[in-house]
DNA sequence: GTTTATTTTTAGCCAAGTCTAAAAAATGTC
DNA sequence: GACATTTTTTAGACTTGGCTAAAAATAAAC
């Protein structure tokens, strides 16, 4: 039977399991803020559920009935954020809780109506992609860090590595949002930061930290091509 | 703390007083479905929360905060009931469970941009008075029930009194919704059966069970008045 | 005004899920 | 390969809120 709890530890594993493959307890416990017993204690029962498998000091991972539970709750998560920016007008970086507590109401049928409302988004207010209703979400884009743009490159935000808090007000500061534009005037060796260009002609340097969580995509300079 | 089953409760012992002026322990297990040794639990727990004032086999009554958490509770519910049935176009017998759920998510701040989303509505798709920010939620309007209407008299239904699933599909059977108008032709002594007359002309007779759950306004016939 | 029926409370158990503390297993180091 | 460190598990306590069964209080009936 689904519990928030449950949902959380299915979502968690399915976000571990796309980073780095093998999903450690420990992991686990710096994801859900918890503790290591009780993660232990919740992996038994999701075993028994059927829907991880899991042996002990091996890790665990996700069964078909596990991923699709993942992967709906996911769903559900990135479409109510959409809703909070695209309708009730929040700020990305104010959505995050919200979701978390409203991806747990509702069944396929209310999702699929919300996101039908919502015209059928491919990706949530922070550039992730939201699963279908089928459960895909390879996210057929290939987006690269902006720490690995080069000087004169102009890029595209296109999602951001981290959406806590933090960094996305950093950004917020900064005037950079998704789908902005930017030019890269240079970049510092020594310390990774790159001087940008936005489209209004201020320029600021970004710390490497910063670049590594930007995820853009390069733009064609289309106007004076060849 | 505010919790789900708390706000539930809380919200159980608001309708209640409303309806019945006292609240009994007996009402809440009706309410709540659930079991007399868990309803003096809560009512415990409450008091101690100073949500209500408990007084052992006299009843309950909630305190300022209790009202206050109660009406914010309801003016959720009702939000979102109004959401699921404009926004994700369900019936109006199919949200409740939903809201339920929904009621429990969010703050001041989500529930006042939900509101403006809505374009602050001021009845839920049952014709129930939402509750405002502010906590006011006197409904003004004097509503009676269909089974007081005479011969004669056009009523509109401006709410329900039962929104069960089961009633309120009866009524989409018989293609009766809020807003509708219907004339009395004619009311049976014996059983309290009255036959009433669509806008399209077709007739049918509703018990007076159906009639007593019906909160109707008389309309005032404008054309051939006087 | 006893007796009977109903309502409420108490007492104690249960389930989910969290936690701490300690034991056990796995991993890293020399 | 033995010792130290880290990770995971076990054992057992705790909290919230539900439950049953029995006792106590109140209300109803004769």
């Amino acid at each position: 039977m689904q519990t928030i709890s449950r949902e959380d530890y299915i979502k968690a594993i399915l976000k571990i399991e796309e980073e780095s493959g093998t999903v450690s307890n420990q992991a686990l416990v710096e994801k859900l803020s918890t503790r290591p017993a009780s993660v232990t204690n919740m992996l038994h029962t999701l075993a028994d559920a059927g829907w991880v498998e899991h042996q002990a000091y091996k890790g665990v991972h996700l069964t078909q009935t596990g991923k699709a539970i993942a992967l709906s709750t996911l769903r559900k998560h990135r479409l109510w954020e959409v809703f909070l920016v695209e309708k009730l007008n929040f700020n990305w970086d104010e959505v995050h809780q919200w979701a978390e507590d409203l991806e747990h109401v509702g069944d396929e049928e209310l999702t699929n109506r919300l996101d039908a409302f919502l015209d059928h988004p491919a990706f949530d207010p922070h550039g992730d992609p939201i699963p279908t209703a089928q459960g895909q979400w390879s996210d057929g884009r290939n987006l690269l860090p902006a720490s690995q743009a080069d000087v004169g490159d102009r890029i595209q935000l296109k999602g951001v590595v981290n959406s806590g808090e933090a960094f996305l007000q950093h950004l917020n500061r900064l005037g950079i949002k998704l789908g902005l534009t930017l030019e890269v005037l240079q970049a510092l060796e020594f310390d990774g930061s790159k001087t940008l260009k936005w489209p209004d002609g201020t320029e600021a340097s970004l710390s490497k930290q910063t670049l590594q969580n930007m995820l853009i995509e390069r733009v064609e300079i289309k106007s004076n091509k060849r």
